[in-house]
DNA sequence: GCAACACTACACTATACGGTGTAGTTAATA
DNA sequence: TATTAACTACACCGTATAGTGTAGTGTTGC
């Protein structure tokens, strides 16, 4: 059952290039050892995890895996790094582009489509690795930043710009309501779920909360008359 | 001078146990132990920290150690424990209990000093590694929960409910109110903290943000006329 | 003086890990 | 059939680690 959600995470999030380069595609056993890796990794973060549980999973050789990667160090901010891109906010980002409707429609969409991109098994994992291997691997955060939140941030920053602009909405610091929305969003879920106090929300719960972050940002910025 | 920054936090964290129940007091080799754990660990996480160094870095011969701790794990979840005990949110407890001005007043010390608290180096650091370890060991997210951030929601949340019942501000639902607040105040800074892509705020911009959340916070729960 | 105790230095065991070398196997190709 | 490349199983090296055992040292209290 996790097998699968794990293996479904990492065809969206490993396996699934669309946007890649037209570099090699990577050789079956590279898979093999891309996929056991990746489960691995995520499930247990970079120390607790030895080469030979990583061959063994994937049914490979050492040898075999050398061959195909350089070390361990080599192969983890490789994973790593491909989730961080493809487990970008590829989604809230097409949310933000495409919509033209009312403020409170596009926000309750960006609102829910961020968080189920985050409230889940892999997210948490990803993100617990993140923030935990990010003194060893400084590369990691960087990438982890810049292919997600960051371009998150920087198109509702400019949405919200728009808004005021178009006189919608009062947001004279766009930059700092951004973050401000986002942490209204997040923070009640992912802090104690990161600490392991509490289980992941339903789907249900996820709306209203989104529901009322809204309705908060809309007040901050409703219009003086 | 990190040794010192680090000293001190444990001063104040580990050994200034005023509230401690009338146990054993620890003895000097003990002292030593957990000073140089407590460093080692805090900057390092729990894999990567060897008892060796430990025991090198203590002063100390490794039986000694094991004189005193059973085994690594022992040694670290009851450092981990204590700080997140003594890292509590003591402070902000008291700002909540002691004042009694205007809600903008209250709410502007309240975030200063919460901010205060985690945006340095050793609660970032803290942070990531309860955040790291939480799966390898459950109680510290449990401890740290409770003894810091839980205390601090409900002390909140039960201010906020005050307020509404006075009817100075309308707060309908003080503990989602509560994590919004908090999620505003703290998010925009600890999240690319913790991804090690800024550095940290100046005491004048963690100022400049609580005055904005507070704002915010206030228009959000404005009593409608 | 002497016994108890905490400690030290040092050596040691057992295990695990990252990484490599070797010899042999399979399968496709020419 | 001969060649080549990828792969396998297996053994191995060096190092690091958690944790223990031993023999001896200093200090305290009787």
């Amino acid at each position: 059952m996790i097998k699968n959600q794990i293996s479904d995470f990492f065809l969206v999030t490993v396996l699934d290039q669309k946007h890649e380069k037209p570099t090699t595609p990577p050789s079956p056993k590279a898979l093999q050892i891309i996929e056991a890796a990746s489960k691995l990794f995520l499930g247990n973060g970079f120390g607790s995890v030895s080469m030979d549980a990583i061959a063994r999973h994937a049914k490979v050789s050492k040898p075999t895996l050398y061959s195909h990667f350089q070390d361990k160090e080599t192969l983890f901010s490789e994973i790593m790094n491909t989730m961080c891109e493809n487990a970008g906010s590829g989604q809230v980002l097409e949310t933000l582009e495409e919509e033209n409707g009312p403020p409170q429609e596009v926000l309750r969409n960006i609102g829910r489509t961020k968080l189920d991109l985050v409230l889940n098994w892999q997210g948490l994992s990803l993100a617990r690795i993140v923030f935990a291997e990010t003194t060893r691997f400084p590369s990691l955060g960087q990438t982890f930043w810049e292919t997600g939140p960051k371009q998150y941030y920087d198109a509702l920053e400019i949405y919200l710009a728009r808004l005021d602009d178009e006189g919608v909405l009062e947001v004279p610091n766009p930059a700092t309501s951004t973050m401000k929305f986002d942490g209204m969003l997040m923070w009640g879920f992912i802090f104690p779920l990161l600490l392991g106090v509490v289980p992941l929300p339903t789907e249900r719960e996820i709306h209203d909360h989104v529901d009322g972050v809204v309705d908060d940002f809309l007040r901050i910025h409703a219009v003086s008359k």
